[in-house]
DNA sequence: AGCACGCCGACT
DNA sequence: GTCGGCGTGCTC
C-alpha cells in the first residue's frame, strides 16, 4: 500500500476525491480523516471509496501527511453525501463540508485549566472572601474558575487574584464522563393509545432494519413522550440516536422532559453553540461517546455511528429545508441516511407534510407506490384536554374600525378573556408596525434601495427595515421623494400596531411582543415561558415564533389577526403552510383542564383552508389539496426544480437567460418553464431570472438537470443557483 | 472555498 | 514609477 495513489475527498466545492500520495505506516482506510496539503493550504480530508482517478501523473502526487486518530467516517454517511449531491446538484467537495463543519475540532485539543488549592493549609488574615473560596475547594480538587466562583458566592476577579498570589495553582481540569440517559428509568405513565402507539414504534426498533412511521397526534396529544419509549428501546439495545427538531423548537421545555424521563440530558448541537463546546461535541460524536442527539437540520450530517432510531420531529416544519449553501433537505435526507444506515425513521407532527401523509398512506383515495410506511394516530389530547373551538370571523361583515384591526367578535372575546384572569395569544405573522409607509402627498412608497419589497416600520427602533436584506434608516421626517413633512402615513398593520391597538382597547392589559426582534436567545425564550407561566402577562402578540413548542398552561382565547397573509402569491405549498401555521396556533390555545377558544379573522371564509380548520378536518384537507396537486403533476405527484439566474446587471441576467433557454431539455414528462423575472426580481442588489422545471414522476430529475446544465458556462457576474424540490419559492 | 496570478487607478 | 483593486482559474 505504501506509496499508491488514495482519492482523498477535501471540503472544497469541487465534485471529485483529488489523489494523493500514501507514505504513512498504517494502511488507508476509506473513512479515515486525513491532512493534505492543498495549494498552499493544509486541509483535513476524508479517503474516499473507489480507485484512484489518475488524472495527474504518480510522480506529481503530494503525499498525505497526517492520519487523524479518530474513527473513520463511517460509510453510511460517505453514502448519504454522494447521494447529496447526485441530488441537490451541489460540488461531493461542498456537501462535506457539512460533515465537517468544525474545522477546531482536529486542531490539538487546547487544554483546559482549572484551579487548585496551593496547599493545604489556610493561612490566617484572609478576607472572608477568599476563606469562602478556600472553604469550596477540598484539597486536591480542581475546578473550573467560574464553577469556584459560583460555589464560593464570589466574584471571578477574587480567584484570579488569589492565582496570583500563590494561593491557588492552576491545573489540568480533570475530565469527566456526564451519565449517559438511562432508558431503564420508569416511562410517563401512558393513555391506552399512546400505550398502543409506543408499543409499535418500540417494535419498530427492536425489529431493527429500515422502517418509517409516521406519528401524527393532534398538539398536546403526548407524542414526545410516546417516541421517548422508541428512543428508550433504542439505547437498551445499545444503539444510538439522533432526533431532529427546528432549531425553535430545541427549546429548555423539550430538554427538561428528556432529562425526566432519561435523567441525564442529551447532547444538544444547534447554532448558538459557542466555538469550544461546538469543538469537543464535534470530536465527542466522532469518537462514539454520545448515545443521544438533538439537534436542528444540521446534526443530520454529524458522524454518529451505529444508528438505531432517527426521529423527525415538527417533520412538516419549513427549516429542514436549507437554503443557503447546499440547498439540502433534511427530512429527504434523514429518509436517506436512515436508508443507508439500515435503521428505522420517525417523522413526527400534529400536521404532517402533505408528501408525508400522502407516503404514509394516511390520505383516504391515495395509494402511494413503493415502500410501506406505518402510520400512528393519536386522535385526542392527553391527560382529558379538549381540542379547543375553532371559529371564523367573516371581515367583510365584521368590520374592524377604521385604522384598527381587531373585529367586534375579538375585541369582546378578548375582554372576556381578562376579565375571567385568563390569558389570550394575538397572532400575525408580521413583523414591525406597519409592512408598507407611503406618502400622503405624493403617493411615493418607501422601498428597500437593495431589493423590490417595501421597508417595514419599526416604530420600537424607530427605523424603516428591509426585511429581505437588512438594509435599514431611521424613520423620516419628511418624505424622501416630495419632501413634504408630515405626510408619510403607515399602512397596514404589524405585531407593533396591534400591540398599540390594544393598549387602548384595555389600558391594564399586561402586554408582550413576541418576534423574532424580541425573543432572540434561548435564555430569553426561557424568561418568556417563566413570565407567562407565573401569570406576569395577559396578551402575547407575536408571530410565527409564538406558534411552535411552547406550552402556555393557562391560555385560553387564541386570536388570529388577518388569516389570509400567507395565502397570497403563488406558491404551492401556500395553502398547507397556511393550515399548519393557523393549526399549530390554535393549539396554544386551552393546552389544561380550561377549554380554548380560537377566532380567525379571515376575508376568505369558504376558501378550503378555513373551512377545514372550522371543522377541524384535518383529513379533508389533505384530500382536496392531494386531488389539486394530483390533476397538476405537483409534488408528491411530480418533481420540480427552481433555477434562478442573478447578477448586478439586469440586462445581462435577462441575456444570459434567454441564452440557457435555448439549450433546455426536450424530453417526455419534461417541463422547463421560464425564464420570467423571479419573485423579488432584485434581492440584496442583485436581478433575478427563473426558470421552474417540472419533472412526471419515473424522470431522473437532478440528472437530467445536471445534463443541461454540465455544458452550461456563465460569465462570471452571473451565477445560477438550482434548488431541486425548493420549498419556497421566492 | 481560498489563494494566487494578472492587468488598471491614486500615492510616496 | 509602485501599492492595491478584485476578475478568472486552479487546487491531486
Amino acid at each position: 500500500m505504501r506509496d499508491a495513489p488514495v482519492p482523498v475527498l477535501v471540503p472544497v466545492p469541487v465534485d471529485a476525491p483529488f489523489d494523493y500520495r500514501w507514505e504513512l505506516p498504517e494502511p488507508p482506510r476509506p473513512g479515515s480523516y486525513v491532512e493534505v496539503p492543498f495549494g498552499a493550504r493544509r486541509l483535513v480530508g476524508v479517503v474516499w471509496d473507489g480507485p484512484p482517478a489518475r488524472r495527474s501523473p504518480p510522480a506529481r502526487l503530494r503525499p498525505v501527511e497526517r492520519l487523524l486518530d479518530l474513527p473513520p467516517l463511517p460509510r453510511p454517511l460517505r453514502d448519504l453525501l454522494a447521494e447529496t449531491a447526485r441530488e441537490t446538484l451541489a460540488p461531493l467537495g461542498a456537501v462535506l463540508k457539512l460533515v465537517l463543519s468544525v474545522p477546531a475540532a482536529f486542531a490539538p485539543e487546547p487544554p483546559r485549566l482549572g484551579f487548585r488549592r496551593a496547599g493545604d493549609a489556610t493561612p490566617a488574615g484572609l478576607t472572608a472572601a477568599r476563606r469562602r473560596v478556600l472553604c469550596a475547594l477540598e484539597p486536591g480538587a480542581v475546578l473550573p474558575a467560574a464553577e469556584i466562583a459560583r460555589r464560593a458566592g464570589v466574584g471571578a476577579g477574587v480567584v484570579r487574584a488569589m492565582a496570583e498570589l500563590g494561593l491557588l495553582e492552576t491545573a489540568p481540569l480533570p475530565e469527566r464522563e456526564p451519565d449517559p440517559p438511562d432508558p431503564a428509568r420508569p416511562g410517563h405513565s401512558l393513555s391506552p393509545a399512546q400505550e398502543e402507539a409506543a408499543a409499535r414504534l418500540r417494535a419498530m426498533v427492536r425489529a431493527g432494519g429500515h422502517a418509517v412511521a409516521l406519528l401524527e397526534g393532534v398538539p398536546g396529544s403526548g407524542k414526545t413522550e410516546v417516541y421517548f419509549e422508541a428512543v428508550a428501546e433504542a439505547l437498551a439495545a445499545g444503539r444510538r440516536v439522533l432526533v431532529l427538531l427546528p432549531e425553535i423548537a430545541l427549546s429548555a421545555q423539550w430538554l427538561e422532559r428528556f432529562a425526566r424521563r432519561f435523567g441525564a440530558p442529551p447532547a444538544v448541537w444547534h447554532s448558538a453553540l459557542t466555538p469550544a463546546r461546538r469543538r469537543r461535541l464535534w470530536r465527542r460524536i466522532a469518537e462514539g461517546r454520545e448515545p443521544v442527539l438533538v439537534g436542528a437540520r444540521s446534526a443530520l450530517f454529524l458522524p454518529l455511528a451505529g444508528l438505531g432510531l432517527l426521529i423527525v420531529d415538527e417533520e412538516h416544519d419549513a427549516s429542514f429545508k436549507q437554503d443557503e449553501g447546499v440547498p439540502y433537505d433534511a427530512r429527504t435526507a434523514a429518509l436517506a441516511r436512515a436508508r443507508l444506515e439500515d435503521c428505522p425513521l420517525l417523522l413526527v407532527s400534529a400536521t404532517p407534510s402533505v408528501e408525508s401523509a400522502y407516503r404514509a398512506g394516511a390520505v383516504a383515495g391515495f395509494a402511494p407506490p413503493g415502500e410501506r410506511w406505518h402510520h400512528l394516530l393519536l386522535p385526542d389530547r392527553h391527560g382529558g384536554a379538549t381540542l379547543p373551538e375553532i371559529r371564523l370571523v367573516d371581515l367583510r361583515r365584521q368590520r374592524p374600525p377604521p385604522a384598527s384591526w381587531l373585529s367586534p367578535p375579538l375585541r369582546e372575546a378578548l375582554g372576556a378573556c381578562l376579565e375571567a384572569g385568563e390569558q389570550a395569544l394575538l397572532f400575525l405573522n408580521r413583523r414591525g408596525y406597519a409592512p408598507l409607509t407611503l406618502c400622503r402627498a405624493c403617493g411615493h412608497r418607501l422601498r428597500c434601495p437593495n431589493c423590490s419589497a417595501w421597508l417595514v416600520t419599526h416604530r420600537l427602533k424607530r427605523r424603516l427595515q428591509c426585511h429581505h436584506c437588512g438594509w435599514n434608516r431611521p424613520e423620516p421626517e419628511h418624505c424622501p421623494h416630495c419632501g413634504t413633512v408630515e405626510a408619510l402615513v403607515a399602512s397596514g398593520p404589524g405585531v407593533e400596531r396591534i400591540a398599540e391597538e390594544v393598549r387602548h382597547l384595555f389600558a391594564g392589559a399586561r402586554l408582550r411582543i413576541v418576534t423574532s426582534d424580541t425573543v432572540r436567545t434561548a435564555a430569553q425564550a426561557a424568561q418568556l415561558v417563566e413570565a407567562v407561566t407565573a401569570g406576569g402577562i395577559d396578551i402575547l402578540i407575536g408571530t410565527q415564533i409564538l406558534a411552535k413548542g411552547h406550552h402556555f398552561p393557562a391560555l385560553t382565547l387564541v386570536g388570529v389577526v388577518d388569516a389570509d397573509l400567507g395565502l397570497a402569491g403563488g406558491d404551492l405549498r401556500a395553502a398547507e403552510r397556511t393550515f399548519q401555521l393557523l393549526y399549530q396556533v390554535a393549539g396554544r390555545a386551552g393546552r389544561e383542564e380550561r377549554p380554548g377558544r380560537v377566532l380567525i379573522q379571515t376575508h376568505l371564509p369558504e376558501h378550503p383552508v378555513m373551512q377545514a380548520l372550522a371543522r377541524g378536518d384535518r383529513r379533508g384537507f389533505l384530500e382536496s389539496e392531494l386531488a389539486e396537486r394530483e390533476a397538476s403533476g405537483m409534488p408528491p405527484f411530480g418533481r420540480l426544480a427552481a433555477l434562478v439566474l442573478s447578477g448586478r446587471d439586469a440586462e445581462q441576467v435577462r441575456r444570459e437567460a434567454r441564452r440557457l433557454a435555448r439549450t433546455a431539455p426536450r424530453l417526455d414528462g419534461l417541463t422547463v418553464l421560464g425564464p420570467a423575472p423571479a419573485p423579488l426580481t432584485l434581492l440584496r442588489g442583485r436581478y433575478r431570472e427563473r426558470f421552474l422545471v417540472k419533472a412526471a414522476t419515473g424522470i431522473d430529475l437532478p440528472a437530467s438537470l445536471r445534463a443541461w446544465l454540465d455544458g452550461v458556462r456563465l460569465p462570471g457576474a452571473v451565477r445560477l443557483r438550482v434548488d431541486v424540490d425548493p420549498q419556497s419559492f421566492l
